[in-house]
DNA sequence: AACTAGCAAGTCATCAGATAACTTCTCCAG
DNA sequence: CTGGAGAAGTTATCTGATGACTTGCTAGTT
């Protein structure tokens, strides 16, 4: 086994091992690396490493931290990666975001509040008044977004921004049929609202998924080129 | 914006920009450095992030390359943080496990082959006939594991793997009530087989989702503790 | 011509040491 | 009681050197 190995099974176990617990901080790197009978460079590539998949977090100056476990950290470093991916695998991905929306809208239509419908209803009018791509791209994952947070499930509210962020990415409504696909779009939110509303999840659900498909299909019927975020988005 | 940064998104850049697509070689070391404006160390660092991410790849002795970028690539970087979170976030993640596994079971439904069920039914027979914990809990991922295949959604095959894997660790076959839930978990998988071998894609989403609650209750009721795997496994 | 052993160049892996930058706490002056 | 200077501890970064591995070439053999 490798240094890097040895480091990086190393702080995963003092975490797994229970030895350290979120939020608390780890021995300096010195003190690790007597430890774990590793050269800094290696301890600090391991840190990095567990870095990147959300598990600990180091504070110039301060130390280095166990993360708080949650599923927003871990599910959180896929969203750097999920922008690199062809188009092609990411059309499978598609599928479990039809399911999991679907779903989503489904559990919030259970757990609508009049104060929640107003809000979805002024994003989709402003949604529906504007004729900016980028505000109107701003205004579409809100209220999709708005709609995750009734769910009540963090995990599920990622795991979908992470997905309709790289959609986004996409600009589906600046291109040439773009005017079209808006007001199909528009309509599919008044059908998913309504169903809210009306607290019947079975329809809110298929609405939801029927909007997935829809985006689906135009993905793959248009494929736009990617405009990517700029590298400090993350 | 720091030197692990500017590497970092050098790097991402790199592949997002299209300059190199999946399975090609980075230039070396070196040319990197001189290219990222940062130092060996610092660019090793970000390499290990994105490798940890499953974006890219080092092979000692041979060079870098970006990874093939499937969804198996970027998904697999999850496997060894989910094993991390502590059991309350964990329960979040069994609502999407339910609601996934769901949709697999449904999805295998529709395709269903003979040769695929007389598999399926061998595997159950042999779950049913074995009393070795270790091995009951082989078969049974490989019951859910072959259910996922036929779902054709590489995507979601490993995802479920990942939950699975976290489950499997906490070995609910083992503790004092084991048996009974042993034998009620046998039930709740021929009625899910049986569902399969109908085509009848509601019946089987209903039973695979109505297992998994069985599960999550379980763990929730008896709360054993996880048995960690080596940290070899990853 | 085909095959094999071994050499050579290129690459990543690892270590050690030094310096810079940042955070936090302490303590003293006001 | 407050504010700032300073010390101590931490991570961030760079540099240089050495080890380990892979790959391709070459020369010799069959």
């Amino acid at each position: 086994m490798s240094a890097i190995d040895d480091a990086f099974h190393g702080l995963r176990q003092i975490i797994a091992s229970g030895e350290l617990t979120p939020g608390q901080q780890f021995p300096s790197e010195a003190q690790l690396c007597d430890r774990l009978q590793v050269s800094r460079g290696s301890l600090r590539e391991a840190v990095r490493m567990l870095g990147a998949l959300g598990v600990i977090e180091s504070r110039h100056g301060s130390g280095t931290y166990v993360s708080a476990l949650e599923p927003e950290d871990i599910i959180g470093a896929l969203a750097l990666t999920v922008d690199l991916m062809p188009l092609e695998g990411l059309l499978e991905m598609y599928e479990l975001r039809r399911v999991l929306e679907a779903h989503a809208t489904s559990q919030a239509a259970s757990r609508m509040t009049d104060a929640a419908a107003a809000k979805l209803g002024a994003t989709l009018d402003a949604l529906e008044a504007t004729m900016d791509n980028d505000e109107a791209s701003e205004l579409d994952a809100r209220f999709h977004e708005a709609i995750c947070e009734l769910a009540q499930n963090a995990t599920l509210t990622v795991l979908l921004r992470v997905f309709r962020s790289r959609s986004r990415s996409y600009q589906l409504f600046g291109i040439p049929a773009g005017h079209e696909i808006k007001r199909q779009s528009d309509l599919s939110h008044r059908e998913i609202l309504n169903a809210l509303v009306q607290h019947d999840p079975a329809t809110a659900a298929a609405a939801a998924a029927a909007h997935v498909i829809q985006t689906e299909r135009w993905l793959r019927e248009h494929r736009p080129v990617a405009r990517l975020r700029s590298a400090a988005a993350g």
